[in-house]
DNA sequence: ACAGGAATATTTTTT
DNA sequence: ATATTCCTGT
């Protein structure tokens, strides 16, 4: 057994002491038993709708009422900042506690806390900037322009990908293997992105993460404090979590000593692996088992008490995500009853479906359903629009979730551009979006001599100005002066008044007042200044944590069902935090390490940071009772009483871009068996015949998860036409998705949009599908992107990478299938 | 400097 | 079909 050193107290146990008793009154004995675990390391495998947020609260509420740890010896860390307000907001109903001194937060979040109180062992300027993902891209654009980079044969977007990449698996430019002259290309522009971020005192994402991990990997003393401070570490979401998330928080629990992990705090990873569906953009569920080996994990908990849904829901949701391999293992189950069939409709076309649609959810409202409480799910985001255009039509309200967040719009990104500029004049990326914006004749002449002196002398573009003379130079000089002066004119302001003369003086206001369509905007820049208002209001910038005024906690205390028995007007659990004790770290005796310094940022500084880290609501106007339209990966988490789930074709979902491997498959049933946990009562699982994608008419089958749906369950509003299975069948495909079979296949391209199509479909003869990859003697190897028409009339859609995409009538060209 | 037309690429996305 | 990006001519 691994030797593990608990801090301050240890808990027993199940046994609980008589205070916890209100606390835990209410969970099942799972959830209990989760809640009163004791120190050492735990694996959640928390089911959909099991009350995962529940437990993880309760936890900690458990372990600071019972003594077991103070505010400061809790991490928790989330994914989004909504998990973490929510988390917070829930603990601070559950006991009167001061949330602040607690480190409960965004991945992100509390990297850039940690960074921010060691910028100085960071090698930080303690004001670094936050480069979001379009800030990032710009970067990488102007290094390949200034290096002359082919940006055909290295597309920054690619680069962009590469970087983000290489943080993520933890490595700097020297750890990336280059094979070839391609990578070693790649690993010299991300050497001279890092010595120009580097230069301009900015980070990217995942430079906040990475440096993170290598202050705390480097520095002794610091990685102590934090080992000891941290007695109990909570992951939420952990089977979202990528590498270096995971070796993070290593180092944050503990040393490798002799090739074991020698672990100061607890943690308990918070998970469902049946609900990873982030592989794409980097999370490894096997950061699952690698924990429970590593770690040693003893307890395995697993929720599986739903309590969300009726068990028609629940079965379809269990049989559907038994088909994948390498899982965990869990079952979803319920004491509701079974409640409603899962009802199935197959429209002529997708703008029958819409219509359809309309239909029931007028009908929904009408027998009492909330319009909120209805959601429209799918697989991407083009689905939406004829859905929004018939719920348009009908006069039903909704809202539709993605797009543009409020400070990733443009004149928002603006208006931040230019308050960075007085916080750092050397940041580059924020002078050029607006060194001509609004317009004030600087021109791409001017930039480029710009750049150019900036690079001779070795400094930032704001310190370049004055090396460039004639009228270019004039025009830059009179932008540096506006930027300087108004950083005069604004030391000692608050933030408000700071924004407030920012937007005067910049121009921007008059420019958009001066735009016919720049009402919209002007509105935002207002915003932009009651978004600083209610930062301020909040009272502790600097943290991300947000805090409720002890009143409020109070207040909220009071209306809480899990405050029953306890004293709202207790004193608040702010202990100290635990001391560095200097003389008992081990090789530490000279370390004189700022740890935690209490520098505070300028309020200008902590709301820049805000705005980069939490770049706001993602959803159209809030307040309206409307119908919710999202994808289905924004959909986790949520829960409605009604789901519609769309466009449930071969091809769409599953994507085919998913097709070609297990995993992908995979991933896209797990995104399924989520979208089908969103249901509370009542699941609609509707699918088109023929649907408009790309401009043109797509003849989709049934997608193959109706067949992995139990019959029993499932109420066919409309007649069964054969669908993904029969096919895979008669076509030879592997039923099982291991071949990159889409069924998609050839009707008449002419045939009416709404006729029903013929009962019983033919196979193609000629055995291509979408997505198959084909040789053509001339083009060279292409994929096929659509197929229509019959036997002598069949034609492919093949997009060749050398010749672009050419429709071939199968009868003449001669194309062979690449395995 | 900027408008307008051609070329291009369309899974999912948080920080 | 459509949104975005790129490029060219005025």
């Amino acid at each position: 057994m691994l030797p593990h050193s608990f801090a301050p107290a240890e808990p027993s146990g199940l046994a609980d002491s008589p205070t916890s008793e209100p606390l835990l009154a209410g969970l099942n004995p799972e959830q209990r038993a989760a809640v009163t675990l004791p120190a050492g390391h735990a694996l959640i495998l928390a089911g959909a709708g099991s009350g995962k947020t529940r437990v993880l609260t309760t936890r900690i509420a458990w372990l600071l009422q019972n003594g077991y740890a103070t505010p400061g010896g809790i991490l928790a860390v989330t994914f989004t900042n909504k998990a973490a307000r929510e988390m917070l907001t829930r603990l601070s109903a559950m006991l009167p506690v001061n949330v602040r001194g607690m480190w409960i937060g965004t991945f992100h979040g509390l990297c850039n806390r940690m960074l921010r109180a060691h910028h100085k062992a960071t090698g930080l300027p303690q004001t670094f900037q936050i480069l979001d993902t379009q800030d990032q891209l710009s970067a990488i654009k102007r290094l390949c322009k200034q290096y002359q980079i082919d940006e055909e044969r290295y597309p920054p977007k690619q680069l962009q990908q590469f970087i983000a990449n290489c943080k993520e698996e933890g490595m700097r430019p020297r750890d990336v293997p280059q094979h070839d002259s391609v990578a070693r290309k790649k690993v010299e522009i991300y050497q001279l992105y890092e010595d120009q971020c580097q230069r301009e005192g900015v980070v990217d994402f995942g430079e906040l993460l990475l440096r993170s991990y290598e202050l705390l990997r480097d520095n002794d003393a610091i990685r102590a404090h934090y080992q000891r401070r941290f007695a109990y570490i909570l992951v939420d979401e952990f089977q979202d979590t990528n590498r270096l998330q995971y070796a993070w928080l290593k180092q944050l629990a503990g040393d490798v000593v002799e090739g074991r992990l020698q672990t100061q705090g607890s943690v308990m990873a918070v998970g469902d692996d049946d609900q990873s569906i982030y592989a794409f953009r980097g999370a490894r569920v096997g950061n699952m088992q690698d924990f429970v080996r590593e770690f040693d994990v003893r307890q395995q908990i697993k929720l599986e008490e739903n309590y969300r849904s009726y068990s028609n829901i629940l079965d379809s949701a269990n049989a559907l995500i038994r088909h994948n391999s390498r899982r965990l293992g869990k079952e979803l189950r319920t004491q509701q009853g079974p409640g409603e069939p899962v009802r199935v409709y197959e429209a002529a076309s997708d703008l029958a479906e819409a219509q359809w649609l309309v239909d029931e959810i007028r009908q929904l409202v009408k027998d009492g359903m909330a319009r909120r409480e209805i959601a429209v799910l799918y697989r991407s985001n083009a689905q939406s629009r004829v859905i929004e255009s018939a719920l348009f039509n009908a006069g039903v309200p909704y809202r539709v979730y993605g797009g543009l967040r409020f400070f990733e719009r443009a004149e928002v990104k603006h208006a931040l551009a230019y308050l960075r500029l007085l916080e750092n004049p050397h940041d580059d990326t924020s002078f050029l979006r607006v060194v001509n914006f609004p317009p004030r004749g600087i021109g791409a002449r001017s930039i480029e001599q710009l750049q150019d002196a900036a690079r001779s002398a070795g400094c930032s573009l704001h310190d370049a100005v004055a090396a460039v003379a004639g009228r270019a130079g004039t025009h830059l000089g009179a932008f540096v002066a506006l930027v300087d002066v108004l950083r005069e004119q604004t030391q000692g302001l608050n933030l408000r008044a700071i924004i407030e003369r920012m937007l005067d003086a910049s121009g921007l206001i008059e420019h958009y007042r001066s735009e016919k369509e720049g009402a919209d905007r002007i509105e935002n820049l207002e915003e932009l200044v009651n978004a600083a208002e209610s930062f301020v209001m909040q009272e502790g910038f600097g943290r991300d944590a947000v805090a409720l005024p002890l009143d409020e906690q109070r207040a909220a205390l009071r209306q809480s069902p899990a405050s029953q028995g306890l004293n709202p007007d207790a004193p608040r659990l702010d202990l100290p935090l635990p001391a560095v004790d200097a003389a008992a770290r081990p090789g530490a005796g000279t370390a004189d390490v700022d740890l935690e310094t209490g520098e505070t940022l300028s309020p200008l500084a902590a709301f820049l940071t805000h705005a980069a880290l939490e770049a706001g609501d993602n959803q159209a106007q809030a307040g309206q009772d409307a119908v919710q339209l999202m994808t289905v990966h924004a959909s986790k988490g949520l829960e409605f009483d009604a789901v519609f789930i769309s466009g449930m074709e071969e091809g769409l979902f599953p994507h085919e871009n998913a097709l070609s491997s297990q995993e992908s498959l995979e991933e896209e049933r797990r995104l399924m068996y989520v979208a089908i946990t969103r249901a509370r009562r009542r699941l609609y699982l509707s699918h088109a015949q023929t649907r408009l994608l790309h401009g043109q008419t797509r003849y989709n089958l049934r997608s193959r998860f109706f067949d992995e749906l139990p019959e029993h369950a499932l109420k066919w509003l409309t007649p069964r036409h054969p669908g993904f299975a029969s096919f895979a069948r008669t076509s030879g495909a592997v039923y099982a998705g291991v071949s990159s079979a889409t069924d998609q296949f050839g009707l008449k391209s002419d045939s009416p949009v709404n006729a029903p199509l013929p009962a019983q479909k033919t196979p193609p003869a000629h055995g291509l599908r979408v997505g198959t990859a084909v040789f053509h003697t001339k083009f060279g190897e292409g994929k096929v992107l659509a197929l229509e028409g019959q036997g002598e009339d069949a034609r492919a859609q093949v997009q060749f990478p050398r010749h672009g995409t050419k429709w071939l009538a199968l009868a003449v060209a001669k194309l062979t299938v690449v395995e």
